[in-house]
RNA sequence: GCCGCAUUCGUCUAGAGGCCCAGGACACCGCCCUCUCAAGGCGGAGAUCAUCGGUUCGAAUCCGAUAUGCGGUACCA
């Protein structure tokens, strides 16, 4: 089994999906764990699909995946690297020219001069038959005279591959032995349209050839296909790949995965703060696993622990609330000053979005990590969870600053009593474990309970009923500021009150 | 329609003939902790292993049929 090579092959008619993302996951952990090589191929010949914008998503989008590739091209739009390039099938129009001139010639394929009204019309009559429909091989027999008739009636020939008669059959890793008799195949396909370009079927097969790839992993959507490939490597001289596919991503309701349905496309999930080792760690886990209990588990270790073997064979669906489990894990996870590193482009555009006034400093975002990474499900969450330590005006609702049990003049009073004993506490002592017994002693005193009080200060401090412990809120607010918010808030309460 | 693939708690899964009247995780429910929210700890509920039939002393595990789901069936990828 040496030289291993594995590929990943998106086309670049859309923003990186899910589903491509776990088949480069895959085809990546087979290369590492073996020590193969890791091929991107572009599949760009849907040019009126395709765009450099998807190209450069869907780069960026594995990359930030950490799944980087030994052969290829790294940036959209950029050279490719590697010893069988170029890497864009586009690039590659000639070989597949080639590749068809030589099975032409070998009468393996053969010029089909058939108009779409006529296809459609034996469509038709399959349908009324209740019979499958099938290319009827009206072109398969012609005379060279026959083809010289048509060409010069101005027909321009598509070229269709020969599927012949028996059965094919294949190991695949994951599934066992698959046989599929040929008369299933829908007869003789179409390699090469009428205006000349390639299609699927005939340039996977030509570069997974040239481009000496030993396993072909991808999608169960393409077990069914797989026959058309083997037949035509067998056609094309070429040693025949081992194949392997995976189960499906699913919707939530077990259709398969949707963009209509869920949200599919990777960046969205970067954009809300889903970090690369949480997504990685799950899709890895969505048709995988050790065996083991183990379930929180890096680059690292899945390449370590990878066996196609245990893939499962049964679709998974695509759970959202596990996904942020294992984010929230990681994050908890993350160093320090590599979380810091992830929070600071959501601050960034917090900011430019005007929901902060300040972007605080690396070492401000790093002094509040204790308190808040354990309340991150994803990291935008840092926003609304952090956020009024960066607002110059925070204006709280009074209504919200009223404790359920009291009432609006025992809330003011109670916030002055407090201010008064922040005030003796000073900025010299503003320190939690000093600030704490104080304002206790001060609940105790007045027959008020803690909870009531605290709640009372946090809205008035954050504007909301939510925040990291009080305590250290106080101390990360510094005692100028939370003064002053505490005053503000006592003048709200009076003003409506007024 | 035809062909193919699949089927274990709501979800992701463990399980490769006796260790399983089925284990873990997410979600859910309780309790503990607690200034809110989390996190964490402890406990609970939750699967007649799709159904039926067979093989076997013994089946979630092997075989067959059925059902259901999904995929393929393009001059899309």
């Amino acid at each position: 089994m040496a030289d291993i090579r594995v590929r990943i092959a998106p086309s670049p008619t859309g923003p990186l999906h899910l589903g491509t993302a776990r088949t480069a996951l895959f085809n990546f952990l087979v290369a590492r764990h073996l020590g193969g090589t890791f091929v991107l191929r572009l599949e760009d010949t849907d040019v009126a699909r395709s765009s450099i914008g998807y190209e450069q998503d869907i780069l960026d989008g594995l990359h930030w995946l950490g799944l980087e590739w030994d052969e290829g091209p790294d940036v959209a739009g950029g050279a490719d690297r590697g010893p069988f390039g170029p890497y864009r099938q586009m690039q590659r129009l000639e070989r597949y020219r080639e590749a068809a001139d030589r099975l032409l010639a070998e009468d393996a394929a053969y010029p089909c001069y058939c108009s779409p009204d006529e296809l459609e019309a034996d469509r038709r009559a399959q349908e009324a038959a209740h019979e499958a429909p099938r290319y009827v091989g009206r072109c398969a027999r012609l005379t060279p005279e026959e083809r010289a008739a048509r060409a010069s009636e101005g027909r321009r020939p598509a070229i269709r591959f020969r599927v012949g008669q028996g059965t094919v059959g294949f190991e695949d890793l994951i599934r066992g032995e698959v046989r599929i008799d040929v008369a299933n195949l829908g007869g003789d396909f179409v390699i090469v349209r009428a205006d000349g370009t390639p299609l699927y079927h005939f340039t996977v097969v030509v570069d997974d050839a040239a481009m000496r790839i030993s396993d072909v992993i991808r999608g169960e959507d393409h077990l069914s296909n797989t026959p058309k490939h083997i037949l035509l490597f067998r056609a094309l001289g070429e040693p025949e790949p081992r194949f392997a596919h995976l189960p499906l991503i699913l919707n939530a309701d077990g259709t398969k995965m949707s963009k209509r349905k869920s949200q599919t496309a990777v960046d969205d999930y970067r954009a809300e703060g889903f970090v690369p080792e949480a997504f990685v760690n799950y899709l890895a886990l969505l048709g995988w696993s050790t065996g083991t209990e183990e379930e929180v588990l890096s680059l690292a270790d899945l390449v370590e622990r990878f066996d196609l073997a245990q893939v499962n064979r049964g679709g998974a669906r695509f759970d959202r609330e596990r996904l942020e489990w294992l984010n929230g894990q990681w994050i908890r996870r993350l160093p320090d000053d590599v979380l810091v590193d992830r929070l600071m482009p959501f601050l960034e555009r917090a900011r430019d979005a005007g929901r902060i006034d300040r972007l605080p400093s690396r070492d401000e975002v790093e002094a509040i990590l204790p308190v808040v990474r354990e309340r991150l499900p994803v990291l935008g969450a840092i926003v609304d969870l952090a956020g009024f330590l960066w607002v110059d005006d925070l204006r709280p609702d009074p209504a919200a600053i009223v404790p359920r049990r009291w009432d609006q003049a025992t809330t003011a009073e109670a916030l002055g009593a407090a201010r008064a004993v922040m005030a003796g506490q000073g900025p010299v002592s503003w320190e939690a474990d000093e600030l704490e017994p104080a304002l206790r002693a001060l609940a105790e005193a007045r027959g008020w309970k803690a909870g009531d009080l605290f709640m009372a200060i946090r809205v008035a401090i954050t504007g909301r009923p939510v925040s990291p412990p009080l305590f250290d809120t106080l101390v990360a607010l510094g005692y100028e500021r939370t003064v002053a918010r505490v005053d503000r808030a006592i003048r709200l309460l009076t003003e409506e009150a007024a």
